[in-house]
DNA sequence: CTGACTGCAAATAGTTTGCATGACG
DNA sequence: CGTCATGCAAACTATTTGCAGTCAG
């Protein structure tokens, strides 16, 4: 288990939830993967390591985490949602191939100036926020014309 | 039929697709929506003045409206998409009550340098950007604390 | 020990597809 | 009149729920 991983599975711990294999698995999972992963696809890379896991497991995992506010979820413009874990101190927001799926983050836009003026405008408690671009990336580029 | 839905209208026809009853329906519902409609809400809306269409020629012209880049698709951050009609030179991006999910309308962020520093560092052409705001709208704020 | 967690199976919601009939242009 | 669109039913996919057995703390 890496060092993010580690950090989640404490504080799991302290919130009186218990820390069972399967969540361990899971937890790796998202934590690995560079890329944004679908529940399926979780289900998949863990299901090699921890055979008879239930796709069940992962739904209720993802559920708690988000509810923790530890994955964010993506929406990756087509039919389902994707889950990335949220590094704390890391607000970031996503840029997504539309051919092969590749999901590049960047941390470089600040908004926080749009939200205030929103904020006022509207009397809305704004508390988060959604940035997607859409494109190709280099290699679909080239690759398809 | 209001003046965009029968501009849209035109359009349809520009480019060989039928206009029939069941389209005029759907686009005057979407059109006349200043909420966000899901597939589901459409259907209602619909059924009103024209009972026995059905749920299945909703998705199919919500697809050929999304292909035509005539509506376009809001995450409510939960599991449904809902689709608005994108006026044409109104590039407006969404704030959402997490609680009533109100969706508000707005114009005021300008991302093309972000977009273009971000193009720069990938190689990614980007086509596109989903902007959403979450929060809780003034009368959620007031009605539960 | 005990309550929380898991896995199975079945239920539910959302969306898509196949096909015969019907209507736009 | 031919072709595209519709509506029904059924198939599919994604997600949730009920329940009995199992396990972390």
């Amino acid at each position: 288990m890496n060092f993010t991983a580690k950090k989640i599975a404490v504080l799991l711990r302290q919130r009186g939830y218990k820390l069972t294999p399967q969540r361990r698995v899971i937890l790796d999972a998202i934590a690995d993967g560079h890329d944004h992963l679908t529940p399926a696809a979780i289900y998949e890379k863990v299901k090699r390591e921890h055979s008879n896991i239930g796709l069940v497991t992962i739904y209720r995992t993802i559920g708690l985490l988000t509810e923790l506010g530890l994955i964010c979820e993506v929406h990756s413009g087509g039919n389902c949602r994707s889950y990335l874990l949220r590094r704390p101190s890391e607000h970031h927001h996503h840029l997504i191939c539309s051919d092969c799926g590749t999901v590049v983050d960047f941390t470089s836009c600040d908004l926080s100036e749009v939200e205030q003026k929103l904020s006022d405008d509207t009397g809305f408690d704004i508390n988060g926020h959604l940035l997607e671009f859409l494109g190709r990336c280099r290699s679909c580029q080239t690759t398809t014309p």
